[in-house]
RNA sequence: GCGCUCGUAGCUCAGCGGAUAGAGCAGCUGCCUUCUAAGCAGUUGGUCGCAGGUUCGAAUCCUGCCGGGCGCACCA
């Protein structure tokens, strides 16, 4: 019996007890949910339900309780229901019931925990879109990790995703980019303004050395290029990959600009004054009215900003996300009006994710250079000190919405206060457990050995409820865009399999013959590895087959 | 000044309106002759910033205030 069928049963019970009672269906939910309470007095599983329908239907919380009480009483697989506080309805299930799950995590295998939640949606997701003016830095870092585990995890609800970066290549920052490489390429200081670092007498090099008559325009046109191929790839190395690197230029190219500016007239929110184009973007609340074209007749970097967001929309994504650092949270009032400016609504097409700043930290000090870059903390700076999968989980740990420090030795260190470990370890130990298993000659075996009722101890039906709050934990990260929801479940599930491993003897010992209890342990075991490994994969972190 | 965001144990943080607010670290104390001790168990520690409001029920939602961070370009 898995949660969602106890929760199906649930109101099922409503219904009929609605019915037995001649009381208004229309007044109960579509679905509901039963929680896992921390408490184990409060049973295996506790659903409100009757509170939440107390006030709809008129029938005092605790008296609704008691008719789904006895209707559930009589649901196969329920050992017992009890009634507490105001309304609370505490279920137990039998052994066997709850160990059954360990079958269907294992028989699920990778596609355990996906839904259909989000089926049909279409929705793209932009982030990092780093200038190509420099190697990735820790902000963009933080999006690369939040914003592949969140692609991950939308579509593992059934979402159709498009992941995009937006390349910035037509703007002023890529003359100052592509004059700083000329200036490196004849052994002259960085022109003010400029981007200085190893890197750019690297990439300059490699240019003249392709290019040996190079003008501005070459080393403008052939640094973006080699720029973003860097980007690119250290991004590959990093586990994210990106359906589309979107072009800013593509956009000037194409007379998206016009195309948009068109569309914006069209709906009425564009005015002249000063000799420049503005959008009355103080029609939708925004504190002040944007320039699309300056007087210079240059659009400015909002026009393109609009051009991007209809080609997204003309591109059949009914939703926008945009990842943001918090510096940039300023931007939220003008997409939004921006956004209804073309006749559509913010609140269903468009969503701005900020995210707060990140340290890297060393021996309690923020690292502040990157040997390459000069003046921001790299990517590969992060990966060169804790590894991929450690930074991946340790960016994607914490809500975006928390600033925050990764402290490189902890992040390394190989003890329980690392949680990547920690979880990473799991994966480990199962492995393990199932390698020494195939050694002695024990395998899970047929569904004639499996014996769930055999799965009694406390620490045991523990595990099996928490495997079991996997798939709605997937689904409300996905809902919330929150990733770490998935990483703070990983480390309770990986608690539960701790002690369930100090607990419970999976393997045979010494000459002891091999029986059921072994086989159905070897279940739960495997399921275990099998929620690990998933859980991991969705936040883009391997799960090894040793430590 | 306006806006966004955060404020939970000594520290770092979880907690999509539910029960006695949780975890790791730090402190103290135990557990390895058989599956990874990179583990487990016990113990100490809280006016959930403050004040109101909504609710059967608020750390969670609303309002105001206090404190920290960030932002308010015909820059990109």
């Amino acid at each position: 019996m898995t949660p969602a069928k106890l929760a199906d049963a649930v109101l099922a019970a409503a219904h009929a007890l609605f019915a037995e009672r001649g009381l208004d269906p229309t007044a109960l939910p579509e679905s509901t949910a039963v929680e896992r309470p921390r408490n184990p007095e409060h049973g295996d599983y506790a659903s409100t339900l009757a509170l939440q329908l107390a006030k709809k239907s008129g029938v005092p919380p605790r008296d609704l309780a008691a008719g789904l009480a006895d209707q559930l009483g009589r649901t196969p697989g329920i050992k017992s229901v009890e009634i507490a506080g105001p309304g609370f309805l505490n279920i137990r299930l039998d052994a066997a019931a709850a160990g059954q799950l360990a079958r269907v995590v294992v028989q699920a295998g990778k596609e355990y925990g996906h839904s259909e939640r989000l089926a049909g949606q279409k929705i793209n997701l932009e982030f990092v879109s780093a200038n190509p003016t420099g190697p990735v830095h820790i902000g963009g870092v933080r999006w690369a990790a939040l914003g592949d585990a969140l692609a991950r995890l939308l579509r593992a609800v059934g979402a159709e995703v498009g992941t995009e970066y937006y390349v910035n290549d037509a703007g002023t920052q890529i003359d100052r980019f592509a004059q700083s490489l000329l200036a490196a390429s004849r052994g002259e200081p960085t022109p003010e303004d400029g981007y200085a670092g190893a890197y750019i007498a690297e990439i300059a090099e490699g240019i003249t050395r392709d290019h040996p008559d190079a003008d501005l325009a070459t080393f403008r046109s052939v640094g973006v290029e080699r720029m973003l191929a860097e980007i690119e790839s250290s991004l590959t190395g990093f586990g994210v990959h990106f359906d589309l690197y979107f072009r800013e230029s593509d956009l000037h190219s194409r007379g998206e600009l016009d195309h948009a500016l068109t569309r914006l007239r069209e709906q009425g929110h564009v005015f002249e004054a000063d000799g420049a184009i503005w959008l009355r973007t103080t029609d939708f609340g925004d504190d002040k009215d944007r320039v699309l074209r300056k007087s210079d007749g240059e659009w400015t970097y909002f026009a393109a900003d609009c051009a991007y967001y209809l080609d997204k929309r003309e591109r059949a994504f009914e939703r926008v996300v945009m990842m943001l650092g918090a510096d940039h949270h300023g931007y939220i009032g003008r997409m939004r009006a921006m956004v209804s400016c073309f006749g559509d609504d913010p609140d269903t097409h468009l969503e701005i994710m900020i995210g707060q700043m990140v340290n890297l930290v060393r021996d309690g000090v923020p690292v502040r250079m990157s040997k390459r870059a000069g003046t921001v903390v790299t990517l590969e700076d992060v990966v060169e000190a804790i590894g991929v999968d450690a930074a991946r989980y340790a960016l994607a740990r914490y809500s975006a919405d928390s600033p925050i420090d990764i402290d490189v030795e902890l992040w390394t260190r190989s003890t329980r206060d690392n949680p990547v470990y920690y979880v990473q370890y799991v994966a480990a130990r199962t492995a393990s457990v199932a390698r020494n298993a195939a050694e002695v000659g024990l395998s899970r075996g047929d569904a004639d050995s499996f014996r769930p009722e055999l799965l009694d101890h406390e620490k045991e039906n523990e595990l099996l409820k928490a495997l079991g709050e996997y798939p709605s934990v997937v689904a409300t990260a996905a809902e919330l865009r929150e990733p770490h929801r998935i990483a703070r479940y990983l480390e309770d599930l990986s608690g539960n399999y701790h002690r369930f491993y100090d607990n419970c003897r999976i393997l045979p010992k010494g000459d002891e013959p091999i029986g059921d209890l072994h086989r159905t342990r070897l279940w739960l075991n495997d399921a275990t590895r099998t929620v690990i490994a998933n859980g991991l994969d969705l936040l883009g972190v391997s799960a090894p087959e040793r430590m």
